[in-house]
DNA sequence: CTTTAATATCCGTATTTCCGAATATACGAA
DNA sequence: TTCGTATATTCGGAAATACGGATATTAAAG
C-alpha cells in the first residue's frame, strides 16, 4: 500500500515527476512519446516507469507492441490531491510540454 | 527557490515527513521535544533539520540556548497544500503522535 | 521461422543519501 | 573564566539510488 514517504520518493526526481505531469491530464500516452518529450535514454525512462508501477502511481495496458500508461484511477485521494498539485508548479520549473502524442493512434 | 522536486525529496524521507508532521499545527517546538518525540539521536534529527531548513520547508528561532523551529509560514501555496495533504496519512503511517512539549516553556 | 519495432531488464559503475559517534559551537550561569 | 546544557557540524563508512549501453522479451509482419 502507497504510503507518504514512498508517494514522495517517487515523486522526488526529475524524470519520474516529469512523467507524472505528462500523464496527468493525458489520458493514455505511450511510452515512445514518453521517451520523446523527456529526452532521455529509453532505457532511463523505462526504469522509472517500472518505478511508477511498483509505488502503483500509474497503470499500463499493452496494445501489441506498445504499452500505454496512464495515472492510476484508483490512487488514495490524497495521492490524487499532492500530484494535482504539484503538477503546475513541475511543469513550470521543469519547463514540461505536453506529450506529442505522434508515434501511435 | 522550492522546487516541487525538492519538496518531494524533503518529504520523502521518514524522519523528515516525521518532523513536518511535528510541527503543522504546532507553532513552534524547541529541538529537545522533536528528538525525543523522533526517537532517534540527536545528530540525526539536526541533521534532518538543517536540510529542511536548507529547502526553506521550516524556519528556526534561537531563544537562549534553545533552537524553536516551526514550518516556514510563508511556504509557497502549493507546498503548503502539499503538506497539509500529506500529514494526516503521514501521521497514521509513521505512528506519529504529537510532541510532547515539555521542554522548554 | 526470421526480421523488425517497442519496451523491459540486466549489470557494472558513479553518485547521492543516510547514519551516528565524536567533536565543535553557542549560550547562560556561577 | 569555567562548566553544563542545547544544538550543529564533521567525517568515514554503509546503503540506496541513478545511469545508460547492452541484451532480453514480446508481439506483429513478412
Amino acid at each position: 500500500m502507497l504510503t507518504p514517504t514512498q508517494l514522495c520518493k517517487c515523486l522526488g526526481d526529475d524524470i519520474r515527476l516529469g512523467l507524472v505531469c505528462l500523464l496527468q491530464g493525458q489520458g493514455e500516452v505511450c511510452v515512445c512519446d514518453l521517451v520523446d518529450a523527456m529526452q532521455a535514454p529509453q532505457s532511463t525512462v523505462s526504469r522509472h516507469l517500472a518505478q511508477l508501477r511498483q509505488c502503483e502511481l500509474v497503470v499500463a495496458r499493452r496494445q501489441g507492441t506498445w504499452m500505454h500508461y496512464q495515472l492510476n484511477p484508483a490512487l488514495p485521494e490524497w495521492a490524487a490531491t499532492v500530484i494535482e498539485t504539484l503538477v503546475s508548479p513541475a511543469r513550470d520549473a521543469l519547463g514540461m510540454t505536453l506529450p506529442n502524442q505522434a508515434c501511435c493512434g
